[in-house]
DNA sequence: CAGACTATGTTTAGACA
DNA sequence: GTGTCTAAACATAGTCT
């Protein structure tokens, strides 16, 4: 029977942690305190941000909204996001309708206020790529866009769309006949994982990796 | 006698304040405390860190160790944004494509395959971008992707292209009958310039601004 | 490395200057 | 818009899984 099962939460000196393994935990662990707090500094004011971290051994972090590119660009621009840019913006709203349709199993039952805080600490559970960004911007989709954005977006899409398609025509034989996975995920291999530490994947879209 | 001084911490709901006053304060708040949790992340892990913040009236923040600046142009050079995102990448190519689009008369004779590779060409020497000046990640072109990539991206559009197709059909009756893209205007609403030049100001150490 | 736990250190809503 | 104060909400060091 001890007094206590822990210490609790012990006063730490700001300064850099020698143990190697320690610092590793204490990194990861504030990288997603970080994110939290830009995750409801926006949620409660609105606004945009982008966060880039390198880890002590170089890897890179980032977490953005509406994504790191979009925040950086216009930082560095300091201009209006360059919106003629229909595409994009669309890719974008496709890819938080996605997101939004996975999320659909987990909060289907929710109570609609709840739903967002539910969310979050499901994902932030289960998930290890892309977590908790979604709660919040999912919910610009498709459907806000005007319609004579959607109809541009769709035009750019026919073209872009056919000029896959003759390339693909080209350049294989039997691409058509083969299977249709439809999925829209990428297979890149190595994606998940990057032991050597020199990875240098981005991930604009939800909490680092 | 009062019981308490102050009611102390409140719980609040995790969506947009309401009360305009109370929002810049949250804001102003919470925005040094996510510096805080940044800095003190790099005082005890190490590492380097870039955060950008748009208010929600559009004034620019930022935040950074050793510099915004510096942690930006690492991540942008490292990081050929979303290398593991195929679909993406053709998307900005073909934006890129769509600025020139005065050239492609001259290009229309050409054989389809060097007409792209064309207008990528003469792209790379006129774009005016900045971050395709220094970086031409976008213009991995065409025919240097590989079949299944291509493929890849193929399906992706194609799920996307019927995606927006449907929302165009369920929102107008006539659309398709209708023509051509024009303008290319955009719909940001609030922009507000930043009175203050660049507003891209750098905090070595410490917080706040 | 990431999760879970709990006692405690830290942040912050609300009110005021 | 920032700074200060208080008490309650929240994040996290240390420990185990």
């Amino acid at each position: 029977m001890e007094g206590k099962q822990t210490r609790g939460r012990q006063k730490i000196e700001m300064k850099k942690i020698e143990n190697e393994e320690v610092l590793l935990v204490s990194f990861s662990k504030r990288r997603s305190g970080v994110y939290k707090k830009a995750t409801d500094m926006i949620a409660l004011s609105g606004g945009e941000v982008g966060i880039v971290i390198f880890s002590p051994s170089g890897k890179p972090f980032s977490y953005g909204h509406p994504s790191v590119d979009y925040v950086i660009n216009r930082f560095m621009n300091q201009n209006p996001p360059e919106n003629d840019d229909y595409t994009n913006q669309f890719m974008e709203a496709h890819r938080q309708m996605k997101i939004s349709e996975a999320m659909e199993q987990y909060n289907e039952l929710l109570d609609p206020l709840e739903a967002v805080k539910e969310r979050q600490k499901s994902l932030l559970r289960k998930t290890r790529t892309r977590r908790n960004q979604e709660h919040l911007w999912w919910s610009v989709p498709i459907e806000e866009l005007r319609v004579d954005e959607l109809k541009q977006i769709h035009e750019s899409m026919a073209e872009l769309h056919m000029t896959i398609s003759k390339h693909l025509k080209e350049r294989s034989t039997n691409i058509f006949g083969a299977s249709s996975s439809g999925s829209v995920q990428q297979t890149n291999p190595n994606f998940d994982a990057d032991p050597s530490g020199t990875g240098s994947y981005a991930f604009p879209y939800g909490y680092g990796h």
